[in-house]
DNA sequence: CGCGATTTTGAGCCATGTCAATCGGAGTGG
DNA sequence: CCACTCCGATTGACATGGCTCAAAATCGCG
């Protein structure tokens, strides 16, 4: 049920949904959640661990494009294999198939249920806009803060945060698989942060020990709307 | 109504969708296409020129998301302002509202036209995943070729290849913005291809000598299906 | 206690960025 | 038709961030 709230539903609704949410499946770290049998594409809920979304190249190199934390939908066409984008997980994972809950009979939590999953998607989507910024304009060091505050936010929400610290089951092979480094720089650029003091991360756990100052270092990327930057107003000159 | 087409519609349902297309709008080269004044949602087609979804920074540097080509959907949200993400026209641009095409009364043409609109879509998500592995893991070599070969794909697809040459309005510091490079690498890196004899790119033209081996350079990603490599069965073991 | 996975270190290299200047073509006004 | 301007493409010199390779040190776990 806690899973359930997760995925932005009230307490209520969460507790009315719970019963069609008995057919858990889970899964081991390095796994990967199946496809769908059919042609249909699966709509799931991770309730609890991690899992990422992810292309393995031919040469083994790999690509992580997002990572799922508990409450985040999970969607999966036909089309998506090994080769293209696939879920695994990264901990022990726990996945609920979304099929009963978008079935419901009552109008009301289904409505609900269908809404939480919609903006929950949609959030989903702009977050890899945040990664493609990431990945072609942020420096190294930037990367990694940007990837652990993204982190640290969505953990926040679903109530994992506790005093600027969370676990974090993430391997430094993770890191450097999603932000495009090698592990080894980022080994050092984790290295460097702990020895600025801005954070402590060790033994599946992290903590943030200057908040303010790390999002100041990619704070390049906020732009306030009231006041668009000169640099934005050369480039969108109006018609004349 | 060629517009219409390029979008997936069948021939007949564009014909017949046409009359409600009558309201293009236009933008000049440089120009933001115009969010929604509510609170709701946009839905939009570019019919002709090409546009880019792109974010700018506070320092002024940008990233672009994606390249808009003709039959493409335009989604915007209320959110999406400067600072997040704006649709932008690099050329001349036409661009109908979808709105009256989804509440169009006869139900075939809608379906039809909901139909293209959504697999539209879903396959303009897949390209963000395959943008989010340029970015990560390919060389700056490696990215132009790649993303030349997307809009080539993509250009043929609506008729606009003819023996592997094409119109090409991007400017050097467009391609820099979206594969993440520095303008003089991205100039350098195409003198490179041209005295390899395996492009020919000037004056808004671009032509594919050897279009085989240019897939070649960045076919690092293409995994058989049938067969996932050795590295993808490492990685993905099986619960014991 | 020993093994595989992960993290850490060091050395050297090269891909890519920065800065700054030049060049070329297209439009524009006189 | 010419001088001027502006934008985009091009070049060279130089700096450096991040990669590779290879080895060692630690950690977690059975």
């Amino acid at each position: 049920v806690t899973g359930l709230c997760r995925v932005g539903l009230s307490a209520q609704d969460a507790v009315r949904l719970a019963p069609l949410a008995r057919t858990a499946e889970r899964y081991v770290a390095g796994t990967e959640v199946t496809p769908p049998r059919a042609e249909t594409r699966r709509w799931a809920l991770v309730i609890s661990g991690w899992a990422c979304e992810m292309r393995i190249l031919a040469d083994g190199r790999r690509q992580i494009f997002s990572f799922l934390l508990p409450g985040d939908p999970i969607e999966i066409a036909p089309g998506d294999q090994l080769g293209r984008r696939s879920i695994v997980a990264l901990t022990r994972l726990e996945v609920i198939d979304a099929g009963p809950l978008l079935k419901e009979d009552a109008i009301s939590e289904r409505r609900a249920f269908h809404a939480a999953l919609t903006t929950a998607l949609e959030r989903q989507r702009e977050r890899l806009f945040d990664h493609l910024l990431r990945l072609g304009r942020l420096t190294a060091y930037q990367r990694v803060v940007d990837l652990l505050l993204e982190l640290r936010d969505r953990l926040d929400e679903i109530g994992l945060v506790k005093s600027e610290s969370f676990h974090f089951p993430l391997t430094q092979e993770n890191i450097a698989d999603s932000v495009g480094l090698s592990v080894v720089h980022v080994n050092r650029t984790l290295q460097q942060l702990r020895r600025e003091g801005l954070l402590d991360i060790r033994s599946g756990r992290v903590t943030l020990l200057k908040p303010a100052q790390l999002r100041a270092l990619t704070g390049c990327n906020e732009v306030t709307a009231t006041e668009p930057s000169k640099a934005a107003a050369t480039f969108l000159q109006e018609e004349t």
